[in-house]
DNA sequence: GACACCAATGAGATCGATCTCTTTTCCATT
DNA sequence: AATGGAAAAGAGATCGATCTCATTGGTGTC
């Protein structure tokens, strides 16, 4: 091994600069700045001097230098909720995906739902000079710190949320339509006795009512089925329809009041997979059956689902592309794109085994 | 389109830069930036001022410039085959919350475990002069990469992983002899015939061998099976051990390929999620009840693990631990400590009841 | 031979925060 | 009133790449 030079080991030298490519190749730096850049005017001659110097000193850009002067870090950042969930996690691949391709990385922070840790993750964002920013917020109350301030203008798309009365377009599934559907078909395979198992931030318990700071993608889930037991006639019994936060705990307590009614529902729509995580172990300590005494729908594909017996019925979003295409929204306005306009992409519903069929 | 900077639009007005923060309180920067900084000394009045003035401008510091200057990004590098694994995941939520705890953002990059994307990766993350990388490398034979070249002295810990001859620190698991526990379990309950499929990177289809290039965390599973059989004087057929690559149909493939030997396996022990659902689907196409006609252990639990009937049996990995512990070494290495030394944190296997008794 | 013109290169400014090294200010003491 | 000395603040350099604006050299034309 040759490791010449004064330093004993290569990594204790400091990183090589462009000077030194440039003294090292006899030239300036603009011209070594050309000639690795690739841009303007550079001998057949000069360019090879450069490149080999570069080779020999193992020179690599300072990337923050670059954006110092450039004024673009070709960074976005990503503020989730809670990256462990699967619909966030595939979504985030589509993120990174996306943005990558379009050579931009990610910066992916995780808030667990929390709203100081969002204002908190989004200042550091800004101050890192993101490009833009795809935020998940946790609420749609406290939203000051998504409009960045004076000069502070790295563009913010909404993910899987939109906040009314805030002028910040949003990509989304179509929640409403889905959960509709997924009441219609319990409705048509005779079901009259409906649970709602949603759930939301974890600080808030289990409870009745919607919870004050309820997210647009819950909300739009329960208005989705109220309309589904509209269309059907069927009245809403407050008792059947339970608000839970998203962690085991809760989901399983949420879950057995609901099968605790009598009469109990004889069908349950999962609002996540925590909340069918709870519907099937709170099943499964009163023994009842999926796809007999109890049916199920959840939202939100998972690849046991479907290994699972019976094979559970789900509500699909297409979490990935919705990733792509909330990159390519960003990456538009990042471009200096004016108009705005927010993307709603379709759910669907896979009917697989977990909806019985029960005497009318 | 004016936009002028009148000000009608606060977005659209440059940020306010220290310059001008110094200047509107009548100081100079090297005073502003103490008072902001809070370091040095000012008078009370000054620091009122200044902070006044910042207030005034919504003045947000330029964490480029900054880390310029001090050479520190407080960014460390995460580069990881695929975040959507179970496993990965808890380790990355972590990685999050213990680098964020010590004030580093973390730059997660997923390769998908290709050699090409994760070069690519980690110059990237280089360029962008992060303090520290944690890599989950994709082969232990292509390195060059991972020991960063003269000045790119970034420390590096792997992930999951350990390559012999490379002078890098690892934060493992013991798999050998959670691997080696499993089958002893398997033995302890009659079986004979024991099955392994083991997930390899997604390339490799699936095989009968070793594929050439192997991670460590594999090859210390089969090692510590074949240790396992060992123990009970059970000789190897080869016709039981599977490679596939993680991803479902080759699992599905693999899982099919096994059971249709003859004698068929009793018992299965599965490396990954993916091996898991294949050996579950697979099981299911000819009918196999899971803990009566076939018994299954698999690495890394998951919550639906659980709820699964009957509960599957796991080798649990201490993940998110892990992630925390890759951390705390790989910042030490960042602050300047030299001294060296893996971490292997054990793991524990978890019976439920995916294990039957067989008349022996 | 003089002039124009283009190709190739160099000098220096710039991005914004920080830090060292002065310089100024102010108070206390003799 | 003069001087020492600390406290407070300012000037300017620095980090490294890039870009604008010269400047050099060379070729071609009249």
């Amino acid at each position: 091994m040759g490791e010449s030079d004064g330093g004993r080991d290569g990594k204790a030298r400091k990183a090589a600069r462009l000077i030194e490519v440039a003294r090292l190749a006899n030239v300036s730096r603009a011209t070594a700045a050309r000639a690795l850049g690739g841009y303007g005017v550079v001998t057949q001659d000069t360019q090879r001097k450069v490149a080999e110097a570069a080779q020999a000193l193992d020179y690599r850009v300072n990337d923050l230098a670059r954006s110092m002067r450039s004024g673009k870090t070709l960074t976005i950042g990503v503020v989730v909720a809670d990256i462990s969930n699967s619909f966030t996690l595939n979504s985030i691949r589509g993120i990174i995906d996306a943005s990558a391709s379009a050579g931009y990385q990610s910066l992916v922070l995780n808030t667990d739902g929390d709203v100081q840790r969002e204002r908190e993750a989004i200042r550091v964002l800004r101050e890192k000079r993101v490009d833009g920013l795809l935020v998940v917020p946790a609420s749609h109350l406290e939203v000051d710190h998504l409009a960045g301030g004076r000069g502070h203008g790295a563009p913010v798309v909404l993910f899987d949320r939109f906040i009314d009365d805030l002028a910040l377009d949003s990509v989304i599934t179509a929640d409403f339509e889905a959960s509709r559907a997924a009441i219609n078909l319990f409705v048509d395979h005779g079901h009259r006795r409906i649970g709602l198992l949603l759930g939301t931030a974890a600080h808030h318990g289990h409870q009745a009512g919607e919870p004050p700071d309820t997210v647009s993608a819950v909300r739009e889930r329960a208005r989705g089925a109220m309309a589904g037991f509209a269309d059907a006639g069927l009245a809403v019994n407050p008792a059947w329809v339970r608000y839970a936060g998203s962690v085991a705990p809760m989901a399983l307590a949420a879950a057995r009041h609901l099968l605790a009614q009598s009469p109990r529902p004889t069908a349950i729509l999962a609002g996540n997979e925590e909340m069918l995580l709870g519907a099937l172990a709170a099943a499964e300590e009163i023994d009842l059956t999926i796809g007999r005494d109890l049916s199920l729908i959840s939202f939100d594909d998972a690849p046991w689902l479907a290994v699972f017996r019976p094979p559970l019925s789900v509500v699909q979003r297409p979490t990935y592309e919705l990733g792509r295409q909330a990159v390519s929204l960003l990456l538009s306005k990042v471009g200096g794109n004016r108009k705005s306009g927010s993307i709603v992409l379709p759910a669907t519903l896979v009917n697989r085994a977990s909806v019985a069929r029960i005497g009318s």
